[in-house]
RNA sequence: GGAGAGAUGGCUGAGAGGCCGAAAGCGAUCGCCUGCUAAGCGAUUGUACGCCCUAAAAGGUGUACCGGGGGUUCGAAUCCCCCUCUCUCCGCCA
C-alpha cells in the first residue's frame, strides 16, 4: 500500500510509474474520493467539538439542578446529524480503502522499463552448462524411470499437479531442505521458524495476497482461513501491528513450509513434471529492516539464496525483473534461474525481493528509533532460498548419468547416506 | 463441544455514565546532583487522521482511539448485544 499522502501529492509521478508497470490505475477516482472524504471529516470533526463543548455543560447544568433541555433537545438534532456524516465517512473510507489495496508497489530507480521478460537484464551468470555424452532426459523421465516421483498416483490421491515422492525421491526433497536451513541458521545467521501453514485474511492482505489475488490462493471451506502460498505469507506477519526497536533490527528469518497454489489460469503451461504443482515445499528468507539498508540486504539475501546453488554446484543466472515482471508488491526483485539441461532451459528457483515499506503499511509492521521519536515503517525482504522442488529438479536433470542413474551432490551425501540413486532392479 | 473468567498506553495495573487520553508504578528521554557505579531530585514521555503554519520539518489546533463491530444516551473505557482472542475447569483427541 502507498502512503495516501504521498499519493496525493505525486499523483502524476505515480500514474507515470504504474504506466511503466502495465498497470492503469484509478487515480481521478482516489482523488476524489480523497477530497470527499476530508470534506466530510472536517464537518463531521466541526459538530463533534460542538457536542463535546456543550454535552459538558448539560452535565454542569443538571449538577446545579438547572434546566438543560433545550440544549438536550438540539445535541439530538447534531447527534443525528453527525450519524449521517458517519456513515457517509465510513463508505467514502471504505472505498478508498479498496482502491489503495490494489494500486501496486512503485518500482525502484534501479529498475529497468520493460515489456516482458525479454528485457529482463542478466547481472550474473554463475558456473557453466554441463556436457553430457548422451542427450540429457527432463526430470519427469529420469525420476519415473529411478521410481522415485510418482505422477501417475500423485493425481489419483488428489488431482493433476501433485506428486507422489518416494524411496530416495522422497529423502532427496528432504534432505535438500535440511541442506538450506542449515546453511541459512549456522552460516547466515538467520533464526529458523516454523509457522502455521494457513493463514486468515488479515496476513493475506498484509503481505499483498489479498484482495487482488484470491484466485491464487486455496481457501478452507467454511472458515476464514487460506492455505499459504508461500511462507512470506507467515513470516512476515508475524510482526504484524508491531513496533520494532531499531536496535533488534534487522530480524532475519528462515522457515521451511509447503506452499499451496491454485495456478488458475495457467491450465496447459508446465503440465509435466514437477515445475509447477499445487503443492510444493520451500525453504524461505524473510527480513525486517530500517529503510536506509534494504538495498544492501536485498543483495546479501540474494548472494544467500545464491550460496545454496553454488554449494551444488549446479549453473544459474541471476536476472533482474524489469518493470512489466515484477510482482505487485514488490519494488525490485531479483529472479534465479537454474539451468535445466533435459528441458534446455533456464528455470525460476528464486525470487528475492524488497518490498520497501508497501507490505509493511498494509501490516502496520513499525519500528521505533534508538533515542525515541516518530515510529516508522520497516522495510520487509524476502526471498525462496530455494524452491525445493524446483532444485530436486536441478538436480536431477544436472546430475543424471548415461546408465540413468543420478548423482547426489557432495553436500547432500551426510543427509542422504548414499552418492548416487540408481534404477530399482 | 459444555461451564466460567478476562482483554485498558512500551510494560504492570487502577478506573464502574460527564471532572478520563485515561491514576499509580516500571521503563525510556532530557536536565540537576553526586570525585566512579548505584541511589536521589525535577521535567518530558502513545497512535492515527484532518486543518493552520512551513520549501520541508518543528509548532499550533481539532477529532478519533481503552480487543473488534453494532446499540442505548445530550454525553460511553464505563450500560446492552454480537464477534475474536487469552486463561481455568469438564468432555473429546494426536
Amino acid at each position: 500500500m502507498l502512503d495516501i499522502k504521498y499519493l496525493r501529492q505525486n499523483a502524476d509521478f505515480v500514474r507515470k510509474k504504474m504506466e511503466e508497470r502495465g498497470q492503469g490505475i484509478e487515480l481521478e477516482k482516489f482523488l476524489s474520493l480523497d477530497a470527499k472524504r476530508r470534506d466530510i471529516l472536517q464537518e463531521v470533526e466541526t459538530l463533534r467539538m460542538e457536542r463535546n463543548a456543550v454535552s459538558k455543560e448539560i452535565g454542569e447544568r443538571k449538577k446545579r439542578q438547572g434546566d438543560a433541555s433545550v440544549l438536550i433537545v438540539r445535541m439530538g438534532e447534531v447527534s443525528a446529524r453527525i450519524k449521517e456524516l458517519d456513515e457517509l465517512l465510513k463508505k467514502t473510507e471504505d472505498d478508498l480503502h479498496d482502491i489503495l489495496l490494489i494500486i501496486p508497489n512503485i518500482p525502484h530507480e534501479s529498475v529497468v522499463c520493460g515489456k516482458s521478460s525479454e528485457d529482463n537484464p542478466v547481472v550474473r551468470i554463475w558456473g557453466g552448462e554441463p556436457q553430457f555424452d548422451f542427450p540429457p532426459r527432463p526430470h519427469w523421465e529420469i525420476g519415473e524411470n529411478l521410481n522415485i516421483l510418482d505422477f501417475v498416483r500423485g493425481a489419483k490421491i488428489a488431482g493433476a499437479r501433485f506428486t507422489l515422492y518416494r524411496g530416495m525421491g522422497a529423502m532427496l526433497e528432504r534432505a535438500l531442505i535440511n541442506f538450506m536451513l542449515d546453511l541459512h541458521i549456522f552460516e547466515h545467521h538467520y533464526t529458523e521458524v516454523l509457522t502455521p501453514f494457513m493463514a486468515n485474511k488479515e496476513s493475506m492482505t498484509g503481505t499483498g495476497q489479498l484482495p487482488k489475488f484470491a484466485d491464487d490462493l486455496f481457501k478452507i471451506e467454511k472458515s476464514d482461513y487460506y492455505l499459504i502460498p508461500t511462507a512470506e505469507v507467515s513470516v512476515t506477519n508475524i510482526h504484524r501491528e508491531e513496533i520494532l526497536n531499531e536496535e533488534d533490527l534487522p530480524l532475519c528469518y528462515v522457515a521451511y513450509s509447503p506452499c499451496f497454489r491454485s495456478e488458475a489460469g495457467s491450465y496447459g503451461k508446465d503440465t509435466r513434471g514437477l515445475i509447477r504443482q499445487h503443492q510444493f515445499n520451500k525453504v524461505e528468507m524473510v527480513k525486517f529492516t530500517v529503510p536506509e539498508s534494504s538495498y544492501d540486504e536485498l543483495e546479501k539475501l540474494t548472494a544467500n539464496a545464491e550460496e545454496v546453488l553454488q554449494r551444488l554446484n549446479i549453473h544459474y543466472r541471476t536476472v533482474s525483473l524489469c518493470t512489466a515482471e515484477i510482482g505487485f508488491s514488490s519494488a525490485k526483485t531479483y529472479d534465479l534461474e537454474v539451468w535445466l539441461p533435459g528441458q534446455d532451459t533456464y528455470r525460476e528457483i528464486s525470487s528475492c525481493s524488497n518490498f520497501e515499506d508497501f507490505q509493511a503499511r498494509r501490516a502496520s509492521i513499525r519500528f521505533r528509533r534508538t533515542g525515541g521519536g516518530k515510529t516508522k515503517f520497516v522495510h520487509t525482504l524476502n526471498g525462496s532460498g530455494l524452491a525445493v522442488g524446483r532444485t530436486v529438479v536441478a538436480i536431477l536433470e544436472n546430475y543424471q548419468q548415461a546408465d540413468g542413474s543420478v548423482v547426489i551432490p557432495e553436500v547432500l551425501r551426510p543427509y542422504m547416506k548414499v552418492d548416487r540413486i540408481v534404477p530399482e532392479r
